[in-house]
DNA sequence: TATTAAGCGAGACGGTACGTCACGTCTTAGG
DNA sequence: CCTAAGACGTGACGTACCGTCTCGCTTAATA
């Protein structure tokens, strides 16, 4: 995901901007070193001490920070969360190797295979449980995982021009199908996730959808 | 789950009566009514206001009953809102129906066919959220999910042995494949769960673990 | 204090009593040794740990005795700790010594000569402090001060006759005059009570009041 | 009493700063304006509705002020208490009529005559009853009265110079017996307080004292 | 160079929920 | 009917965080 997302006040509301130079507000410019002091404590807090544990206070006391400068950038914990989380997961890019499996392998390697760290756990967890929850990080969420959706709508039309899926394969199943056990492993089941697991699902997948 | 995990107030692991009568304490027995009073108001404090509102005092207020008499039988709110769940989602029952298709789709029926309403959501979210964070909550939550592996382990034995499945598919691995899916649609794609989503997840991979 | 002021169960509201015979009402009869259990253990708990430890849960504990066993017996904390005090400060006899410097004398010495001991002075202070506040406290506080009051009209009148006092002598207002710089002793200077200051408060008071 | 020795967070017992300039702290200073909103409020609250409706959570509602505000200032409820008292009971100033009788009532008057009220006798004996079990309220509470013994030392010795009183006189003494029976009749008695009533006291103890 | 406007760390603010404790009452099985 | 034990509803305790609001200071761009 953006920053711009759930930091809306960072760019937006400024002035009409004739000039596209950027319009430079008058006052103290924002400290950009705090940005990431505060994600990185964010991680830290949270990987170190748990979920349980984080808070905003906290978060400012790791980072030598006061608590107005983070509300000053995040409108509340829920986005520092996931923006922290968005540090951690990077977004996939959409790949194109000439094969589906390797497409997909390339799709999901990003986000799942390692993401059987704790840290990342706690995020994923800590993020899906607030989504739930709560509608504007529901749409947060949706709007970090539209990248893989696209990513697996252009891997699927090219997969069904080159003839290794039937026609009326459903992108958005066939991401569940993938995504979901690996999702599953790691917040349920608790099991390593490698390359060859990731590979493994892969070819079930592809093998079942054929026909 | 059994509420003996999450509850260890209240048989209290003795065993010292020569007599197999349960040895009653002393003092005034603890209000059964209470306990079903609690949890049913855990539910509806959880379904009607969200996670975000559930709260102690609120759920006391709602089931008419004081705040220590919840902590008189749960140690914390998680435990509490555990055993919520398993109020909520019950333990399958190993089916057996002579085809490994309709084994398996029993099996998952009970645990997500309707497990997009919302307040299962919020529950389930909760509940792994906190198992990532929480080592005991893990061990519950893994508790409550052997079941669903013992099942898994059968059906496959049988399978097997029936010569649907070939001889080294992992019942672990399977699990992973036909309830990521179904558990990633509740948490992530946000999207409804039918009979007939149920079915296709469990034939596309038992096609593809086929050969 | 009589018992009967604060313990209104034990004697009253009983048969109409045809028979002389102390009417013996059915079932079990009140168990004698706890009332005395029970004041000990006040005592103890008031002095080993103060009053901010002074709990009826805590009393029910030090004496072996169940919370109901105090409540059919007291019908508050207040009344308890009361009774315990009267247990500590008897009730003085009204002295006939043939001098009114010696009645007033005799008439002290029971309730402040040693009352400097800790725990007097925290049970007076509590008694006192609480029957500002509860109008039923202040009854019983002063139903037990009431001998006293008896005691120095008698000895007052005695000494008019005797010529001692002027025959206008207020005994009321000689009792203020004479309790209270020992009570002030007690609560405020925090300066001890012995026999010479009796003594010395007395003989200054009826010279004063000599003309 | 002052307020530093019950509020000590106030100034914090700081001299680092070469200039005499107190060394602002850093943050958001305190509101001045809270602390008397809580004070009057704790006297309200202790009027109104007596002690035993005395609740920190009612003075916090009654000043408009968080219960933490109040934390931040006052360590205890007790000391809170002691401050509101030192509020309503003020200082008495050394007073010089040139006569030890006036001297006296003067000295007097401010702590007792009106102490009869409702609200004052119930600070008093509050902070009396919690001064015999917490020495730390003794202590203050021994501070708060130090004035009044200094008072009655340098009346005394004036007196002395002016042979009104025997050169051996105790001024302790003298305050236990002047003071002492205006507070019994505060405390025990519960007869009112007016200007004769504490001339009489003098009078008498004057009279006492002069051989 | 002086003014201005915003950001800065620090921490107090009014709230709300936490988990604990004691109140005085009620409910067991047994004496 | 009393006993010890202990659960019950109630409500205050003192703590911790929430997100907001001052403080005095610092940092640029403007005047």
């Amino acid at each position: 995901m953006t920053s711009a997302t759930s930091r809306p006040d960072t760019a937006a509301a400024q002035a009409p901007a004739d000039p596209p130079v950027e319009a430079r507000r008058p006052g103290r410019p924002r400290d950009p070193q705090a940005d990431a002091a505060i994600l990185q404590a964010t991680v830290e807090v949270l990987c170190e001490h748990g979920f349980g544990a984080f808070t905003v206070d906290a978060v400012a006391a790791h980072a030598g920070v006061g608590k107005a400068t983070i509300y000053r950038r995040w409108p509340s914990r829920e986005a520092l969360v996931l923006d922290a989380a968005a540090t951690l997961v990077p977004q996939p890019d959409v790949p194109d190797t000439g094969s589906v499996r390797d497409d997909l392998i390339a799709l999901m390697s990003g986000s799942f295979e390692d993401a059987a760290s704790a840290n990342k756990q706690q995020l994923m967890a800590a993020v899906t449980a607030e989504a739930v929850v709560n509608p504007e990080m529901k749409r947060l969420l949706r709007d970090y995982t539209q990248r893989r959706r696209d990513g697996s709508a252009v891997v699927v039309r090219r997969a069904i021009e080159r003839g290794e899926l039937p026609a009326d394969t459903d992108p958005d199943f066939l991401l569940d199908l993938i995504a979901g056990p690996l999702f599953y492993r790691v917040q349920i089941s608790g099991r390593p996730i490698g390359d060859e697991v990731v590979a493994d699902v892969v070819d079930v997948v592809l093998r079942g959808l054929a026909h």
